[in-house]
DNA sequence: GACAACATTGTTAGCGCTAACAGAGCCGGC
DNA sequence: GCCGGCTCTGTTAGCGCTAACAATGTTGTC
């Protein structure tokens, strides 16, 4: 490394090899204007050569500007959060962010608080939150960093800046196709109480069987995992005017399949059922899964857009928070059918 | 916000409440031994007052540390990635690093040094690169960022800390247990050529067989996912002679499962099937899934265990390369049986 | 009581960068 | 020729923090 006597090259290094003063290296590097394009070129070879990188913290320093978004994430080794992160990701590096990720164990008010001091030790421009629960959105309004914060899957919430899916229109496409295919009612494995994604697909079920006058019957509740469909797919085999369902997710709905299989039960043509989210697997599921997909990339693009434009607009506030809605839609395989005699 | 005019408080703003010196306000913080009690407390409620927090920049610029580890990751909604990711990140954050996480679409070695000149630009203190391809590891030695680099799932690298899951020893386990059930042999569905994970547990599948004086049938190559787990499933179906299959993951033992059953071969009477990963619908295949578990988590966490240590003594270099090796171990579900006629 | 040793606090000088201003050189118009 | 207005470059002053040193007071020891 030449001329810099084993320390890390720094703007006045670049300076004295290209023959000019550090602040032109500076508005070479930020791509100021009114630089001749012969000095400019000299810097650039001055760079080249050192081997220069401007230091973030320097800069950060200075401009108080970080470039870092906060995400607070759940549980990533589920498929939705996963690819939500994903295309946060992408988003974030397009637009010249870093992210800095927490996830969480436990989904409480007082875990998201603590994620986001943490992030805020970091000097975090701005937050992505991953809010599928009630309580963590709620957590979520009036909080202290003087930040914007964006809730992603939060449902509702009236106070706050939201991207989501529409996890009712998706629910009720589902629910609306067992019903043409003739079934006379569409029983519902709901996810836990208490998450907004939950919430969101009970209404939908509940209204598309409401407009067709069919009978609603309360809902069963599990945990996502597949262990909990398979206990719940056990009840709902042993009831005999079960003839379809409408599973929350579709690791439950696998395990619906699975209890249903080993009881006897055939699907499509004695239960149809169909799942939520489309995951890769659920192609390959016995029988290939009917399910509702979800595009979390563009979910993960539009937080980030929304972040953008609140952080441009943080010197003059005063605009109603936003709420941006992502579609869902209908994947008909095979665990759905007309259903014959039970 | 009292005293401090609108903007956000600096250390400058605690000392003049507290009434003393701003270095004094940064001994506090810093947990500096010699201050005293009273002081200390005054401090503290000066700062608990303003509601201060440490400018982060500042701090990185003048003690040239960031705090923040790079990581640069595959395919994240894949269940191995996601979980060691996890892994990665609640040990970095028990340590106090923040984490700052790139996604590749493509695994070109181009893509990664891209990866980690993105990360470089927020001058990290070091990297973890989770590498299962030849090419990425192979493009991970002599790096010009001078800055330590832990290579995740990085094989048998000689040039670079490693943390890795015995994969052969894994493979070996299930190759082991299938031969000990009375198969005569067992054939292989391997992952995709240049991936150090096929590798291994090619290699440990080879030798379980060698050392049993089974003979050795080529294996055959998939990229991970389900659906061509399935199109080599139904070749493995017409062919009478395989009663037992050993597939590098669980995704694609899926569609091996799907294919044999689509086809009329019972599963584990005819043909026993073993995956590799335990991902959590692994229990709830049909029939549920024996296969190989890997401690994701501790992966995560012992790569950043390394490359602290990494950290520690970059000013004393010297120490030959690490390689850190966490075991596998069988999970026996109901996919596997002594063989009857096929 | 003098002195060393320690505990506690304050003062000063940067870390590497950008913003703001200043200044030099050059052009055209009157 | 002079002046306003360009283009280009340099000088200076911080951003908010920590490290190093200096300067107190406070003990204990002989």
């Amino acid at each position: 490394m030449p001329a810099t006597n084993g320390r890390s090259p720094v703007m006045a290094d670049v300076a004295r090899i290209a023959g000019v003063s550090h602040q032109t290296v500076s508005r070479v590097l930020n791509g100021h204007p009114n630089v001749k394009a012969e000095t400019r070129t000299r810097v650039e070879m001055a760079i080249d050569e050192l081997g220069y990188r401007r230091n973030s913290s320097a800069r950060a320093l200075v401009t108080r500007r970080t470039s870092v978004i906060g995400v607070v994430a759940f549980d990533p080794t589920l498929y939705g959060p996963a690819s939500t992160l994903g295309g946060i990701e992408r988003a974030a590096r397009a637009a010249g962010y870093f992210l800095s990720v927490v996830t969480l164990q436990t989904v409480t008010r007082e875990a998201v608080r603590e994620a986001m001091d943490y992030l805020a030790q970091q000097s975090v421009e701005g937050y992505i939150v991953i809010a599928p629960l009630r309580t963590v959105v709620d957590g979520l309004v009036d909080l202290p960093y003087g930040r914007p914060v964006v809730a992603v899957e939060g449902g509702q919430a009236p106070d706050l800046p939201v991207v989501c899916v529409d996890q009712p229109g998706g629910a009720y496409l589902a629910t609306r196709h067992l019903l043409e295919l003739g079934h006379r009612t569409v029983h519902h494995v709901a996810g836990p109480h208490d998450w907004l994604e939950s919430e969101g697909r009970v209404a939908g079920w509940r209204r598309a069987l409401e407009e067709a006058g069919a009978p609603v019957h309360e809902p069963l509740s599990g945990d996502w995992r597949p262990r909990e469909g398979y206990e719940l797919g056990r009840r709902l085999a042993e009831d005999r005017e079960v003839t379809s369902v409408f599973v929350a997710n579709d690791q439950m709905a696998l395990g619906v399949l699975r209890a249903l299989g080993e009881t006897g039960v055939r699907v499509p043509q004695e239960v149809s059922v169909v799942g939520f989210d489309d995951v890769p697997e659920a192609e390959f599921f016995t029988p290939p899964l009917t399910t509702v997909a979800q595009d979390f990339s563009e979910v993960g693009q539009r937080s980030i857009a929304l972040l953008l434009s609140l952080l441009e607009e943080s010197d003059s506030p005063g605009t109603a928070p936003k709420r941006d809605v992502v579609p869902a839609r209908l994947i008909t395989r095979q665990s759905t059918a007309t259903p014959s005699t039970r």
